[in-house]
DNA sequence: TATAAGCTTAGAGTTAACTCTAAGGTCAAC
DNA sequence: GTTGACCTTAGAGTTAACTCTAAGCTTATA
């Protein structure tokens, strides 16, 4: 039986967040003492660590909550519906991960056609693929930018 | 002269986001009427198109306020500040990036490890997988499943 | 027994970027 | 001269997942 702090050293969360995930029904503690204390099963830690794991993972604490449900009862529920919640998150992260690595690419093209200086920037070729909408491709940035710079 | 809607209409950004931008002292519009109604210039459309495109780039709406900075006096601003504000993004976004790839890897290899079917998740891997903190690797996940399906 | 550390609760605050509402003034058209 | 679309403001609500505070018990240690 562990007191929330123990819990909290073992699992990394801090207190606040157990009882938060507590208050959100996500986890619970099996016991309290006679002054109200929780107290946490080993049930209770391997339960706690599961949503850690999954939230590790990218879920987020509704996915949780029912991939929660399931594992507490795993007969009533099939593996499709365990992989529809997880399909739906790799989709999300899919998506999400597109958006970011073409913000990546940009801003590393940003970063290449400037010069980086300590000239001022009447000449910046980042501030200019800005006010063009970003129209300009790495060489005509880079262009540009070596007008500003050699002139 | 563009009223608030007609330069919602040029930009995508709704009335709303634009009086938003303007309290967070992002845009402005250079004349009012009588009225009191917001009348944009098209020197007041570059600046909200800048706006929208450095959005698009990945940049916060704090990095925005100080590229703008910049960009109405760039005799006073060097490249190095355009490219410390740029690179500063690229390094969140690189970050992010690195950890929603491990997030899909993982899903991925979960998703490949369920057979996805009907039957009850008793033998479910994905959830054997979030239970047991994500140890198991590709082929002894496949391995429980299979247990699972052969039973 | 007194001090400190740890526990309890309800509830407020944080973050970013919107998004929306209410209450009311303005304007063009019919 | 009255709809209806559009504009104004201040300020509240949204989202997710915490994070923290206050006020007050409890427990362990010296
Ligand atoms: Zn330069
Ligand atoms: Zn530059
Ligand atoms: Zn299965
Ligand atoms: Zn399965």
């Amino acid at each position: 039986m562990l007191k929330i702090s123990e819990l909290s050293k073992k699992t990394g969360l801090t207190a606040h967040t157990l009882r938060y995930y507590e208050k959100h029904g996500l986890i619970n503690a099996s016991n309290r003492s006679e002054a109200g204390y929780r107290f946490y099963t080993d049930s209770d830690v391997r339960r706690v660590q599961f949503v850690k794991t999954a939230r590790n993972t990218g879920f987020s604490l509704e996915d949780i909550g029912q991939l929660l449900s399931i594992r507490v009862d795993k007969l009533s529920h099939s593996c499709q519906e365990v992989t529809d919640i997880t399909r739906k998150k790799l989709d999300e992260v899919s998506a999400k991960l597109t958006e970011l690595q073409s913000m990546q690419q940009t801003l590393q093209l940003l970063l290449e056609s400037c010069c980086g200086g300590p000239e001022n920037a009447t000449h910046c070729s980042i501030m200019e693929a800005l006010d063009a909408g970003l129209l300009l491709d790495r060489e005509a940035a880079s262009r540009t930018e070596q007008q500003g710079e050699t002139k």
